[in-house]
RNA sequence: GUGGUUGUAGCUCAGUUGGUUAGAGCGCCAGAUUGUGGAUCUGGAGGUCGCCGGUUCGAACCCGGUCUUCCACCCCA
């Protein structure tokens, strides 16, 4: 008995002219990173529970996908641990693999098990999915790809001007308008120092992460709930109300922030960042926002984060730096800064726009009529010497009637069908026929490739 | 994880208060055209109405469950 095929929630499968269009993107992707020097690694698309869980967050370590121990995975449990129901006993026993969330934290494994062989600072760029148990909606997967450049073992900030420097150029070659906004976690950490409440750094950053869609009120309101009293949303007052550019935000928090170190640090790496900025050619606009909090588990420094400018959509791209991401695994003090590029909401805001390039919808250039038996072999050489020369060329499989042969060329949008049956071949020649113009040509076989790579 | 939403032919969708044989457009296949595609005309194939159960004389339609889709929250690429 047959059943209906389907593929697990929230993953895809991608049709040729996906494809083509998803290359389009990571091409573009690759070629920036290699430009800036970064090299490619790739890890395994699972890791050791141990490497990932609690790297994200309660929340994070919820969402990983957890693969079953293969063979008796319940030989070595204990029947009352089963009967008790107690989830997390019971799957740190059956399960010891899951896998990878993000590409961030396997590269900090990888870094610490291979440091003998790295030179520092390391650049390296990986492309790779990755798999998040998460609720699937528009523009949220299970299954999606990220698009990693990470500099390790650097304190420099130039790392971070770079890197947005990337973030311009891939989406200038996109052609995608974009807004890049970035923050920083230790003026986040000041903010909370001075609502006397360092503890509760997540609770503050994540509440005025949503200033822009709740409002002021929304966010006093979302304070008192997370259990931050009244007082010190009272002194958290004067950056809610914070305005003018970049320069004045920073003036005025250097005076907020005058009694808290951590805060005037981040102050100093921000203006420190935005002069880097200033110096390099970009052409989409960098803003600072102190409202931006993300990846708070492991982020120290520089928040950044991308949106496109022309579409309300989820970020299309975001990273940041972290300390000490390595001294998790046992390599403390060296710092990293990196960002991922996510290629699935990429591809998804380029539909929405029609960024993407007219495509041939075929990657063939020629077909040859298949005429049967007795010209075959002068078709195959045909098709060889086409080769050859470079051109993508095909063979009808079957000598079907002519109609099926001219619809699959036109079906498969192929600019060129080569048409050499008996009577051709015996003049040594062969017809080309545009298919766009429907032109057709008497060409003789020797001249046929270098005819075809010119029109 | 919480709340809501969607599912009918390959695709996009109709389908009356529950009532004989579930429709259209596009696509597909065949022919008009035995060596010529896109246009036109003619004919044809294709559906356990997501799946399982229930209510009913009778279910695509009502009810429950489940899977899927999309959306909000959470979080995030």
């Amino acid at each position: 008995m047959s059943q209906k095929p389907s593929i697990p929630k929230g993953t895809r499968d991608f049709s040729p002219a996906e494809m083509l269009r998803r290359n389009h993107i990571f091409g573009i992707i690759r070629k920036n990173f290699s430009l800036c020097g970064y090299l490619p690694i790739e890890t395994p698309a699972m890791e050791n529970l141990s490497t990932l869980l609690g790297k994200y967050g309660e929340e994070g370590d919820r969402l990983i996908f957890r693969i079953l121990n293969s063979g008796n995975f319940l030989a070595d449990v204990a029947p009352e641990t089963l009967s008790r129901a107690d989830t997390s006993t019971v799957t740190q026993k059956i399960s010891e693999k899951g896998l990878r969330y993000d590409l961030t934290v396997p590269f900090a494994r990888y870094v610490v098990q291979h440091r003998d062989e790295i030179t520092f600072p390391f650049r390296r760029y990986q492309i790779q999915p990755v798999w998040r148990a998460d609720k699937p909606q528009k523009g949220r997967y299970r299954e999606f790809f990220q698009c990693d450049v990470d500099v390790i073992g650097s304190d420099s900030l130039l790392n971070e001007a770079e890197l947005v420097q990337i973030i311009d150029r891939v989406f200038k070659d996109l052609s995608i308008n974009i807004t890049v906004k970035i923050n920083n976690r230790k003026i986040l950490a000041g903010i909370a120092a001075i609502a006397g409440a360092a503890d509760r750094i997540t609770d503050i950053t994540v509440a005025i992460d949503k200033l822009e869609k709740i409002g002021s009120d929304g966010v006093r309101q979302e304070l008192l709930q997370r259990g931050i009293d009244s007082e010190a949303i009272a002194r958290l007052e004067p950056v809610l109300g914070l305005s003018g550019s970049s320069v004045e935000k920073l003036l005025e928090l250097k005076n907020i922030m005058a009694a808290s170190a951590v805060g005037l640090q981040g102050i100093a790496e921000m203006e420190e960042l935005l002069g880097y900025l200033a110096l390099q050619p970009l052409r989409c606009a960098v803003e600072m926002d102190l409202s931006l909090a993300r990846g708070l588990n492991y982020y120290t420094g520089t928040i950044i984060e991308v949106k496109a400018a022309d579409l309300p959509f989820g970020s299309i791209c975001g990273g940041g730096r972290y300390d000490d991401l390595t001294g998790i695994f046992g390599l403390p003090g060296v710092s990293g800064v990196g960002v991922s590029f996510g290629a699935d909401r990429i591809y998804d805001v380029m539909l929405q726009l029609n960024l993407f390039p007219e495509q041939t919808g075929s990657s063939t250039g020629v077909l040859i009529i298949n005429f049967g038996k007795e010209e075959l072999p002068a078709l195959m050489k045909i098709a060889g010497s086409l080769r050859e020369s470079g051109i993508a060329t095909e063979l009808y499989p079957e000598p079907v009637r002519l109609r099926k042969q001219f619809s699959y060329a036109d079906a498969r949008m192929i600019p060129y069908v080569v048409i050499a049956g008996s009577n051709e071949l015996a003049a040594g020649q062969a017809t080309v026929k545009n298919m766009k113009t429907g032109e057709q040509i008497a060409v003789s076989l020797s001249a046929l490739p270098s005819f075809i790579r010119k029109s």
